[in-house]
DNA sequence: GTATATAATTGTATTATACAACCGTTTTTC
DNA sequence: GAAAAACGGTTGTATAATACAATTATATAC
């Protein structure tokens, strides 16, 4: 494999993480952050789900997801559904309210990455949709 | 310009930005962290530089900088040299022992990366460090 | 020479995360 | 069927990276 490509990557990946956790550019738009937005989205798409499966999906803490979802259920945005089955757990569902703020949000995203690829070709744009997805199913 | 791509993008960013936020997969490989990297990087490649400049170029406050220099000072990776014209200014440069850790930690990085990319071809590695580079420069 | 601007530091707050301790419920085991 | 273990989730605590505001010391402008 070559090298010089492998390099560029690096340094660009490494980049890319620092701008994008710079909280000027990116973190709120509106009322969610990044999490949040992963969680609702991930709700609309696939429906009610509890915080392990969460935590497991994100490959993050329980707590951390744990907080978040409690910080959703707070604003409005999610609530929960007991599991009828397990006196422990519950499935969080989203609200209208959260699918509402979900839509703004996403929508906002995308207005700030057409910006962003402006200049860039049909061509370009759906290569790098398709890499990066790609390299996000590659981190296991 | 396809919605589809743009779509793509946005949500692989996302997670991509998510993942590799996550403490436990990134974080920390031996001495370093990403910021530090990518500050002892730009000393190397570029010269000693202030806080100030620093700060602009990675966009980020330079309190934030400015900590973290002191950091990497406090480590020996880097040291102070006074800036002659300026008796408030000082600049960054990089120590022996700094440049042993930055070259450990970007090996190690790339590592990391030739893992993750292990069964992609030459050609997509290539362009997928182009593109992102390229949407790095976009960021303004 | 005084006022203003500037380079850097330091104090404080916020946010996202992890790990560990815990609570209450379920499952296992004997 | 009771005790022990496992499990879903929450909460306490710690850490790291960041921003903004106040401060310090020096430089520049008038």
């Amino acid at each position: 494999m070559d090298k010089q490509s492998l390099e560029m990557i690096e340094l660009e990946l490494a980049i890319l993480i620092r701008r994008t956790t710079s909280n000027s550019i990116n973190k709120r738009i509106g009322n969610l952050d990044r999490s949040a937005y992963l969680i609702l989205r991930r709700i609309v798409e696939k429906g009610a789900v509890g915080v392990k499966v969460l935590a497991e999906e994100f490959q993050l803490d329980i707590s951390t997801i744990s907080r978040q979802g409690a910080a959703l259920e707070h604003k409005g945005y999610l609530y929960r559904i007991p599991d009828a089955l397990d006196g422990r757990a519950y499935y969080l569902q989203i609200t209208e309210l959260g699918k509402k703020e979900l839509f703004d949000y996403k929508q906002a995203r995308l207005e700030r990455i057409t910006e962003l690829v402006e200049d860039w070709s049909e061509e370009e744009c759906k290569i790098f949709g398709k890499l990066l997805k790609k390299f996000n199913q590659s981190f296991k």
